[in-house]
RNA sequence: CGCGGGGUGGAGCAGCCUGGUAGCUCGUCGGGCUCAUAACCCGAAGGUCGGAGGUUCAAAUCCUCCCCCCGCAA
């Protein structure tokens, strides 16, 4: 049985260590990034990683820099064959990569060689794709670059929003995952090097990109409402106030209308204008301390500054 | 003790600061108008104002504690 270290933080890490655990191939140890303060509050949480990892009675090892020579050196001490990474948060440096027999392998949430980087899954949905995958990856110094072990496609679904697909993406990737580990164990592995001339950048989703530019056609603001949940939440600036926006649609637009202004009823619909002609629907919408609502009781309650 | 917003008939909100008949936009039910209607008109039902104490002649409104929800920030 091969020994191996997992190594993750956020939720997809913690639900892929989940489904490894249930095919009952365990880690022999799990890193994660060190426990900080976070939330109201600002208790300081374990990441989702280690709180499962602790339901399990797992080994875990809790790290600000796993490059330490330090934590290095405990890795060392368990002689593991392999070491799994998973949205772990940091970059391994060649001294860890060359310490496991076989190897570190990364679940990477696409189709290396595209979207390589942080956010691959809000790209993807961001850039309208219809499909992205799941890849399992030997990991090199050089990030998200390594020869492709296993590949698997997943189709977009219209509407989709990240923190949905992210859940479709982990089960997928779980799987794959484990295969990878048999594959590996009975030694059949066989690798593709990635074509470096199609290898594409999923740059980290900045909270300034949540506040939604009119000047971009509708459509691509539909996709970066889509893709901007869980998080950060597209906003936009409304009589004055914030507006989180959790839901859109593309509708036609009017010709003489300025860019970003809206349109509505009072009643239905407010539609704001935007840069291809079209507009886009606020469907669901936030205001701030208050919870989410369709548009239709968001328009019951608001108050139109003066005037009526 | 990181900062802040909110819990009011079925839904979404106002009222609270400056205690004293619980209001608005909808929904529901009944009736009317209409060829007809999700439109319009008339009427009705429906609320221990998150919970527990306290102050007061009187508390949705002031004070204290608790529960729940949310935004910022991380």
């Amino acid at each position: 049985m091969l020994k191996y270290i997992y190594m993750g933080t956020p939720q997809i890490a913690a639900r892929i260590l989940e489904k490894l655990c249930d095919h009952e191939m365990p880690p022999a140890l799990v890193v994660t990034q060190i426990a900080k303060p976070k939330g109201r509050g600002y208790k300081v949480t374990p990441s989702e990683v280690e709180q499962y990892a602790r339901t399990q009675d797992l080994n875990v090892l809790e790290t600000l820099d796993v490059n330490a020579p330090g934590t290095v050196d405990v890795l060392k001490t368990f002689h593991a064959d392999l070491i799994i990474v998973v949205a772990f948060g940091q970059i391994l440096r060649e001294g860890i990569l060359k310490m496991p027999k076989h190897g570190c392998f990364n679940l990477h949430a696409s189709l290396l060689p595209k979207y390589r980087g942080a956010a691959p899954v809000q790209r993807a949905i961001m850039e309208g794709e219809k499909e992205t995958g799941v890849t399992v990856q030997r990991m090199v110094k050089k990030l998200d670059a390594g020869d492709v072990f296993l590949q698997e496609k997943v189709e977009i679904l219209p509407g989709e929003t990240s923190g949905e697909l992210l859940v479709r993406l982990a089960e997928v990737g779980g799987d794959l995952l484990f295969k990878a580990l048999k594959k590996i164990e009975a030694g059949e592995v066989q690798y593709i090097p990635q074509e470096e001339s199609l290898a594409s950048y999923a740059k980290k989703i900045e909270k300034a990109e949540s506040n939604l530019n009119w000047t971009l056609p509708a459509s691509r603001l539909f996709n970066t409402v889509r893709a901007l949940q869980p998080w950060p939440v597209a906003q936009m600036d409304f009589q004055g106030e914030t507006l989180r926006i959790f839901g859109a649609a593309v509708v036609p637009g009017r010709a003489e209308a300025a860019l970003g202004s809206f349109q509505t009823d009072r009643q239905t619909f407010i539609h704001v204008q935007c840069g291809d002609g079209q507009a886009l629907s606020l469907l669901e919408v936030q205001q701030e301390g208050r919870k989410r609502l369709n548009i239709a009781d968001f328009l019951k309650g608001y108050r139109w500054p003066s005037i009526d």
